[in-house]
DNA sequence: ATACACGATGAAAACGTTTACGAAACACCG
DNA sequence: CGGTGTTTCGTAAACGTTTTCATCGTGTAT
């Protein structure tokens, strides 16, 4: 600090800027077209030429700028992903395989888990001119996000919702196969009306989804579900826990079966029953959603709905660069089964000899 | 597709390109260089046309090339995130929390989990030339690494290591405190000679640490470690099972208190203990890593070593912040510290009356 | 009145690429 | 030897900004 004036010409902070074509060029005395050509498309430049650059470029440790590469060709090779929230693996999962898939295309992973969020910040329009297209996953039916994205003059690809009409790929994941197979795996050694689904606040799609794949089940054999066996709440453990222990404190929880939203709900249905004294699954079966990773790691282990989150990544990227490579290609619209993987918490005894 | 030559002047196939700043300014009647004087220093310019421009730009829906910006400017506002692996909640949390403080400071994240990958495809040298900064979370006791790094020439943070003599902000999270209390809290109850730290492989930056607190901690009680205290495997719940099916076995388990490298062996030793029989914590104490999410999900709930990861991404953040915006400033090197979070997997009787 | 500072604005030069266009060199064919 | 392609390569014009410098009034002090 006392000494800031000493050295005027201090040597370390020179600007430098790094080489541009221009230096290449002139190290290997040809002009910055055939620079740009051998880079580019070396089939338009002769072998020689071609090679005397090359060693230019390697000695000056030249990198193009990709800020004027892209002010020309308006294509960065940035895909922009916005998710409604990164919390848990689920969105782990989905990020690593997204990037992995990304990174094979040579594209890169712009993400942000608030780009569609109410207070839409001056950030938000700044990362929409920097990338190539969107993924957009959505988990809420609200109509305004929809707008939003219609408004935008880049391709987009639409993660769990398939809005009608709109021009745009999408991935969706067949909530319903998934819930349908874990009701009528529970429907196997429970009755219809000792049958609950445990959801996420109505509006969220895949938990409405899950909760109407259920209902159409029960109806399928002919019980029309009490309101009661359909319940609403969040994608928490604590409502999960919340939810069990007052049907234990009716005395209305032992002898059902459950199928939660999602592992974590699920995981605190089973907690709050064996606190109670309930044992899985001879007093309660249960089947959670997601297959999460910590379905085989709990005693008993989960029964849970598979969803295919890392197809669900790739076929999003692959869609997305589908609609960037080849402009004007009708968008197709890409559905993804769920399959149910029975473990511990659901079996019957015959199920299990 | 058989009636494409009809209306050869059809109207969408327009390239239309956006409106640029040239059209702001005929449309308001100014030069360019006001229209951009308007934008990013508004002082310079009287509010009259100030205002005209303004409706010129929303009437026009005019958004700036951020290309032809950043190629002026040098600067693009994206930070780049490079880390080992986005498995598993902990990634997760990193990255929901260094969105959250970049979006916060008007930058965007472009993340990627191998850019420090031996298999290194031009698409890694490409990011490295779009992004204004760069953090890199290390894991692995890797001399490589820190070379590559050190050549590149934008600011860079380290998360995970404390290189000695770069110049670069390092965040590490000090393992030894957490871990030594962990181990402390265990021996209150637990001869020196009955405490296992259960670890991941050699050369993992955090296991080292840890298991060397463990192992000092254990000296400072008069005990050298047996080798045989001290486990090397890999970050999975199946070798925390491996682990402790194999004491089992011997019948060195019982009795005896245990710290895993992270909860994921935590919980694969539990399982495998209450397999046999083993009643947590009284037959067998056992303190985890990272308190993550499932620790409270557990029935016991798991004592675990807190790791503050949303810390961590936030001083990642605002240190390379730092280092962009004050270039020259001599960095930083943040360290947070670890705490121990007792629950009833390791609760000794008269600590819980 | 002259000089001068000052606020507001425009003209033009960058920034580092890609690419259309044209020129030179060369081979081939008549 | 003159036309005609075909490579190969350089010139120069974009791309859409920011920023320096100059210009032009206008008000104020001499």
């Amino acid at each position: 600090m006392t000494r800031a004036e000493t050295s005027p010409s201090s040597s370390n902070d020179k600007p430098k800027r790094p080489v541009s074509i221009r230096g290449v060029a002139e190290h290997a005395g040809v002009s910055i077209a055939t620079v740009s050509r051998v880079l580019n498309s070396p089939e338009l430049v002769s072998p020689s030429t071609a090679e005397r650059v090359q060693r230019a470029v390697r000695e000056l440790g030249y990198r193009p700028n990709l800020f004027a590469k892209s002010l020309l060709t308006r294509r960065s090779r940035v895909i922009g992903v916005s998710l409604p929230d990164i919390h848990g693996e689920f969105y782990a999962e989905l990020m690593h395989n997204a990037d992995r898939r990304a990174c094979e295309r040579g594209y890169h992973l712009l993400v942000s888990s608030n780009a569609h969020h109410p207070d839409d910040g001056p950030q938000n329009g700044f990362a929409l001119d920097l990338v190539d297209g969107l993924i957009v996953m959505l988990t809420e039916r609200v109509r305004v996000d929809l707008d939003a994205i219609a408004g935008l003059d880049i391709p987009v690809t639409v993660i769990g919702v398939d809005p009608p009409g709109m021009p745009v790929e999408t991935i969706i994941c067949d909530n319903t196969i998934g819930a349908a197979r874990a009701t009528e795996h529970l429907l196997v050694a429970t009755p219809p009306e000792r049958c609950f689904f445990v959801g996420a606040h109505v509006g969220n799609l895949d938990s409405d989804q899950r909760a109407t794949a259920f209902a159409s089940v029960l109806r399928g054999r002919g019980h029309e579900p009490d309101p009661r066996q359909i319940a609403h709440g969040e994608f928490s453990f604590e409502w999960g826990w919340e939810w069990a222990m007052e049907r234990c404190d009716e005395g209305t929880l032992a002898g059902s079966a459950v199928l939660a939203a999602n592992d974590e709900i699920a995981v605190g249905i089973v907690n709050a029953a064996r606190q109670r004294g309930l044992d899985i699954p001879r007093d309660l079966r249960i089947v959670g959603f997601d297959d999460s990773r910590i379905c085989s790691l709990l005693r008993p282990e989960l029964s849970s709905v598979r969803v295919p989150v890392d197809e669900m990544a790739r076929e999003a990227v692959d869609a997305l660069i589908r609609s960037l490579e080849e402009p004007g290609s009708t968008p197709r619209h890409i559905r993804l089964a769920t399959s149910l993987v029975v473990r511990d918490s659901s079996r019957t005894a015959p199920e299990n000899p």
